[in-house]
DNA sequence: ACCTGAACACCGTTCAAGT
DNA sequence: ACCTGAACACCGTTCAAGT
């Protein structure tokens, strides 16, 4: 057993990260800079580097600790109604973290925890009658969507704690009835009419469009 | 008539906007900062904010102006295809510009001049049999899936354009096959499978499981 | 081996002063 | 009215030096 030499650590890889998930969880992701955390576990940004790589690497690490601990649901057996229940899963994970949205679309498909959704949904939609091929295709689009609607959905949070009249409402306003009569047909109900979640309609629908 | 006193403007509003475009095609949106941008207008960082209040509304007049040059397609008359039809234009309209979805994205629903895209696709939805809330819903879960194809396959031609092993593959190399074997059967053809465009798959799949 | 301080090369934006 | 220079309050990251 060889004597490690050195000066011995001050702080951990696994001390960094449960730091990091703190702010991120007390100030959002946009607090989590470098020497915000060092301040947090107690050291200098420039300490950081030592233990990660760069911001980047931290926030894969973010996202497996966190992948870990995802809620995993039972799942019904009938292929259909598991692959919906499947892609719930995957967006409620997700929902309320949209900065791991942004880290998975750096990387393509999720990091190694986070796999269980994308297994989930293949083997549905193979169990569904799709050849492997079709089902890899499936799980795409259906990853697209659910990636879109989260970045939207956290959008759209952010908008309405920021309060004030939104750009839209401007628009929307003085809009041509000539040009844009649907639109103008909806007009100032737009807030109303697209205050409620559309996610799982929109699941079923790929689900539907996509299944034999 | 009065006469309008002090200095006379060295730039205007148009210029400014007309370099931003220069720029952001040349090399890309992350290098349209304001001190670049005065640069390019001969000025400085501090002129531009006399013409837009701040980066935001720049980018949000930058938004409007291509969008009034954005591709108007004949669209066909059979609300499906229609409705099929405008929605790849929108996408075509904003695949090589994932930073106008996150424009669109922060504020919801397109500018002015943007509005051609939501609706004719309102429209061939409600004329394909769907009341106006339901039309609206598709709209909506159309406009996620596409924003989220966009920038799914911006962060995609990034990481090609980066080159060197992707996460993704290092996780795929050493995958438990008892644990995922849907993803481990598919393993190193991933790649290969997800080249491939699927974007129109997926709205045929959406028109397909939202219209009656 | 690990940590520190100073510095580099940036950001968007504000403010007071000039013309 | 419009523009400028200096400055503020930040970033991520590198580098040379300390223990």
């Amino acid at each position: 057993m060889p004597t490690r030499t050195g000066r011995p650590p001050k702080i951990s890889r696994a001390e960094i990260v449960t730091a990091a998930n703190r702010v991120i969880e007390e100030d959002g992701v946009a607090a989590l800079t470098m020497r915000r955390l060092a301040k947090e576990v107690g050291s200098t940004a420039m300490a950081l580097y030592h233990h990660v790589r760069d911001k980047d690497e931290l926030l894969l690490l973010l996202l497996d600790a966190y992948a870990a601990t995802a809620p995993r649901p039972e799942l019904p057996e009938e292929p259909r109604e598991r692959l919906v229940a499947a892609a719930v899963a995957m967006h409620d994970a997700l929902s309320g973290r949209p900065w791991a949205v942004d880290v998975l679309r750096a990387d393509d498909l999720l990091s190694v925890g986070a796999l269980w959704y994308p297994e989930r949904i293949v083997d549905a939609a193979v169990r569904a009658g799709l050849t492997t091929e079709e089902a890899v295709d499936a799980y795409r689009i259906i990853w697209h969507y659910t990636a879109g609607e989260i970045s939207a959905a956290a959008a759209a949070r952010a908008r309405r704690e920021e309060g004030g009249t939104t750009y839209r409402e401007r628009v929307f306003a003085d809009l041509d009835a000539a040009e844009f009569p649907r639109l103008s047909e909806v007009g100032a109900r737009w807030g109303e009419l697209t205050a409620h979640d559309t996610y799982v309609k929109g699941v079923r629908a790929l689900v539907r469009g996509l299944l034999p």
